[in-house]
DNA sequence: TTCCTTGCAAATCCTTTGCAAGGGT
DNA sequence: ACCCTTGCAAAGGATTTGCAAGGAA
């Protein structure tokens, strides 16, 4: 499954899109990055090594580019934190684990039923093309670590979460 | 299942937050427009309409508050576009159909099994508290209409979509 | 030539913060 | 008296836009 790159040149080619080397540095940092969701700005500050003429503007516009090409998703994690991610255009869907407590966005893959979808589509007409999920929670290490320790700014916001939690249920 | 705004102000009394009529303001609004995601500035001009001294930041700030609590829920549709809508803080996931043409969220509930978070948590050690997910696609109108009319601007939005769609096919 | 793409700086939009004032407890 | 809450204006951050210049087709 390493073809997503290739898979990601192709598509631009395609469609006749320009490869130009801002647009190319742009995708390889995603490429090389493609476990670490970026924002555009860190985006921005890994591509400038790859070409240092680089400008901010560009990389928000080769963004907008690679979205409508299916090249990439935005995930909204935090208000005003918008991340980046590359897809295969081919295929791909998957989700995002988010702790409550350390934040860091986990990713699942393939657990999602398609049977799901069609149950959708069949109850109310909606063509699904796409989608995406986020999951919030605790993960293992937090659980795990507040069973111990706890340092003050987390374990308060711990306490957040669970009279959250409680109201729930 | 009209109270919703009941359990939102047995929550609030049960924490002892004071209701000021700035606060009860934004509530009511939230509970009068629940079914229309509303952004943070339609949300404080309707309340402005209930109490007129009401200032923007203090919207903000009561949205923060209600979150904390359970009673809201912030949906990022789009890129720097957040949209709040009241959850009763007793129970309720429910999940949202963007459609690509029209763009208007709409809802659907229960469909979710919970054995797919079971499933989940066992897979991956992450505690489940809360989720969202959004599916994008078309919806029924949008479909049956562009099969038939098109407008400019919707033709040439349905083409990316429909693009988009045949990359991933 | 014409169209596409870019960098830079300015503009815009949404949200948060500082602060002094008002009100409840 | 003390703490919470507010409105206003200013600050902050992320993203977009205007524009003139450089390059590809």
């Amino acid at each position: 499954m390493d073809d997503i790159l290739h898979s990601c040149y192709q598509e631009l080619q395609k469609r006749h899109i320009r490869l130009t080397p801002q647009r190319e540095a742009v995708l390889l940092v995603l490429y090389r990055e493609k476990d670490e969701h970026l924002t555009s700005y860190e985006l921005f500050e890994k591509a400038k090594k790859i070409y240092p003429e680089l400008g901010l503007a560009t990389v928000y516009r080769t963004l907008e580019l690679f979205q409508e090409v299916g090249l990439l998703r935005e995930v909204q994690f935090d208000k005003g934190l918008t991340q980046y991610e590359l897809r295969d255009p081919q295929d791909g869907h998957h989700h995002h684990l988010v702790c409550k407590h350390c934040g860091y966005p986990q990713e699942i893959d393939g657990i999602f039923p398609e049977k799901l979808l069609e149950l959708i589509t069949e109850e109310t007409g909606f063509m699904i093309t796409d989608y995406c999920c986020q999951f919030y929670g605790y993960c293992e290490k937090c659980r795990v670590n507040s069973d111990k320790d706890g340092k003050q700014a987390k374990v308060e916001e711990l306490t957040r979460g669970e009279v959250l939690k409680d109201a729930r249920t």
